[in-house]
DNA sequence: TTGAAAGCGCTAACAG
DNA sequence: CTGTTAGCGCTTTCAA
């Protein structure tokens, strides 16, 4: 049904070949041929077939998403959106190999792709360990993990840059006179969770602050670790005056447990958050956190990938990008309390 | 590189013929070659190439989405968790028609359906009338709506129950005393939004209720229009002792402006929202609303367009889910009050 | 029960 | 500058 080469080349009087090349750019077709031949085209609405491209050892043009932690995730939302406007200025477009099928026996990440004609593969979620990818790695495909540490010959990776982002934390909270800073981590397997907690410990040295392990709260992002890190940090006898969460539903569940104990933030504790999602704005006080920038993170993820693809010298290919500071309400001066 | 049906067929010692006859379950292969050919298959890592397997009109297994919103709408997170669990059941993978090809002057989405060798379409989003689905339709190409109002031979549409979960909230309410019940609306020109007013209307009617034009909020599901629609009800000679907002994100809005005013919810005012999301639970006080099965959703829509390509006789091509219940504590009963 | 061969739509030599 | 032709990996008649 729908038209095929054949039919515009007999619409133009000419050969396939000749419709082919003027389709596709080479200098080799008469400018009127061409121009013939493009017109005829686009009245008949022809779309070249993609599987026959990709057959023939053409690109294909696709390039493949594997989630290790599923779609449903709300945080992709902001990753997505960036890799969407990317694919759009690099002429891709995306499959979504389904993490479902990885689960089979025999499955084979690198298999799928192979199978499915895709010319590079972007990873993320959040398990680096959970899953093989050293088949992959090795497979000379070209892949960009986000948020997760990984190397080889056609392999980039992208992430924030965590653990700047909370050393400056440490630093603006040292700033407002905090000496007793508590963490309450994300989760230790995961990339981010790591540089964030470098970050911790680096600012801390920094300023000359004591690094009590009373203060390291082990967190995994959620609202819930949140609230149960604070109340373990509020049963102290030595109180922090400030809590650095790793994410922002933890700050909240912190902020709650705060709260109950009929604290006042920030007068009597300071919270930071992680991320800023929308819940950051809505909850009260305001959650002070920093902000990712998911989109970006996206749209150069697309970008490095491509950059692979077709090969390209690549100085570097590790994206770090820089995070932003979202002051808000829930944080202020220490007071010399207990 | 990777192993095609001819490298089997040799280490086999058979045609490609009986290889693929083989390998794609016809009976007329013995079952000992066929044994055998499935071991070596095994072995080799065979994985048939979907480009030629869709050139020879074969099934290409690939359905697409569109979404008319882009992919960082956190909506769909939900839906999207839902599709990818059925894509496994049903042996999909999914291919993402980025949206932002859409601007471009000559572009047809049918086109590009055709051009990847989708077999059937699901199409999401908000935006009813921004975009010319009338070709897509006519092509008969299997499409599901979700969300949408869409009819036609091979097209389906999937949608929550929103006219009734409203109606219930109404009743709820009505049950709980409140006689001024005021809505703020989602947008008007999408099929959730007409549905849920049309329930707010019935629900007011079944309940005896006076309708008051002055208590009909036009909203768009923003925190934003949910606040400036609070401020609006408030500065009503007679106020309303409930609102019923369309979206989770617009009660949160109007709450936040509620208590600005210095107002206690659900005291003076009980408030309901719409969807559950993640804020529902972390604002205070947390928010009575109504639940979407969006998992749910998204599974049935891959069910229905997998049963729409593969030609199943189906009775009804609209699937209307049921939506929950969630009490929390933004809802009381009405005091006889102002 | 198996194999030879044609052909899906396209691109890429190679001739003309 | 244009056309002829082979062939990408696979499925599918049609013969054997």
């Amino acid at each position: 049904m729908p038209v095929n080469i054949r039919d515009i080349a007999k619409a133009a009087g000419v050969s396939v070949a000749t419709v082919s090349k003027a389709l596709n750019g080479y200098s080799t077709v008469n400018a009127a041929t061409r121009a013939k031949i493009q017109r005829i085209a686009e009245e008949m609405q022809y779309h070249p077939n993609s599987a026959a491209r990709s057959l023939v050892g053409q690109r294909s043009m696709t390039i493949g998403v594997f989630l290790t932690t599923g779609l449903a995730n709300p945080f992709f939302a902001g990753v997505l959106g960036g890799i969407d406007r990317a694919l759009k200025d690099r002429g891709y477009d995306l499959i979504y190999l389904a993490q479902a099928h990885a689960e089979e026996p025999g499955y084979s990440l690198m298999r799928h792709c192979r199978s499915r004609n895709v010319e590079g593969l972007l990873v993320f979620g959040m398990q680096e360990n959970d899953m093989d990818f050293s088949e992959l790695i090795g497979s000379g495909l070209p892949v960009v993990f986000i948020d997760m540490e990984m190397e080889g010959e056609h392999v980039g990776m992208i992430s924030s840059d965590n653990a700047e982002a909370i050393r400056a934390e440490v630093q603006h909270l040292a700033g407002l006179n905090h000496r007793r800073i508590a963490f309450i981590s994300g989760i230790a397997g995961t990339y981010p969770g790591r540089m964030r907690e470098r970050g911790f410990l680096q600012g801390m040295a920094e300023q000359g602050l004591d690094r009590r392990p009373e203060y390291m709260i082990p967190g995994d992002y959620s609202r819930e670790s949140g609230y149960e890190g604070m109340r373990r940090l509020l049963s102290l006898p030595e109180r922090p005056t400030a809590v650095i969460c790793c994410s922002d539903a933890s700050a909240v569940g912190a902020l709650e447990a705060a709260l109950e104990q009929g604290l006042s933030v920030p007068d009597d504790l300071s919270i930071v958050g992680f991320d800023d999602v929308e819940a950051a704005r809505s909850v009260r006080p305001a959650l002070t956190t920093v902000r990712q920038d998911m989109q970006g993170i996206g749209y150069q993820a697309v970008g490095l990938l491509d950059d692979l693809i077709r090969g390209e010298e690549l100085a570097e290919k590790r994206i770090i990008l820089p995070t932003e500071w979202v002051e808000r309400d829930s944080c202020g001066p220490a007071k010399e309390s207990r």
